[in-house]
DNA sequence: CAGGATCCCGAATGATACTG
DNA sequence: CAGTATCATTCGGGATCCTG
């Protein structure tokens, strides 16, 4: 048994890959690591998020088996979503990538600000 | 000296997991963490990515510090890319997500039928 | 070989209004 | 509260042609 080929497109791990490329889907599944949350709070939580594109990503992750969504019929109703067992797995991934984030934006800063600046040295036109 | 907040727009955080958050950075970023690889083998090795999103991806990651941008004065010209030592802390991460997908594939495609099969059930319109 | 420059279309997103 | 539905808009990405 070969690994699969992960650059191939029809790849079905390229299929998890693009699903998880997805900056809204990262900081759900980080935001959800902590406790269940509710649609408005993560919509509060999450800054910058649409209500259509959070219910998007609401379900695409539902749908990956990542996360479960639970109805209370409460008036008015409801809903809190939560890790699955299987989401948990994967976000021990994602915080570490997080992490990873946290510990170096300050060298890719000084990165961007160093290609900027040789781009704009040798800039020539307007 | 409080966390950042991952969640809040400014987050300089959120900067480079928006960036992560790109399929085809993943791809080339694993990729590269094998060897050193030239454009149009680049272009090959991953298919479906076009010359100019190919292009727009290696110049972000170049501009993030990531990657290495070489090029030999043959002719025609080459021009290699690979990891800068930044870059290789981070692919540690990025492998990580892979060896999840490639683990996992399994449980999400299932999944995926699981959650299509309920939702066909109780279609009604059409 | 490794791109830059253009044209262009469809998918993704935002805004708005409505509902169980 | 937690969405769905619709419309308007943009803009990322593909296709194509060109160049050092």
């Amino acid at each position: 048994m070969t690994t699969y080929d992960v650059y191939a497109k029809n790849c079905p791990t390229r299929l998890v890959l693009d699903r998880l490329a997805d900056k809204w889907a990262l900081l759900v599944l980080n935001r959800l690591r902590e406790e269940p949350v509710r649609f408005n709070q993560l919509r509060r939580d999450i800054e910058g998020v649409s209500q259509k594109v959070l219910t998007q990503t609401l379900r695409n992750l539902e749908r990956d088996g990542l996360i479960r969504r639970q109805i209370f019929p409460t008036v008015p109703v409801t809903v809190e979503y939560s890790l699955t067992p299987l989401g948990q797995t994967l976000t021990r991934t994602v915080a570490a990538l997080a992490h990873w984030a946290e510990e170096n934006i300050d060298a890719v800063l000084t990165a961007q600000q160093t290609f900027d600046a040789s781009r704009a040295s040798h800039a020539h036109l307007r």
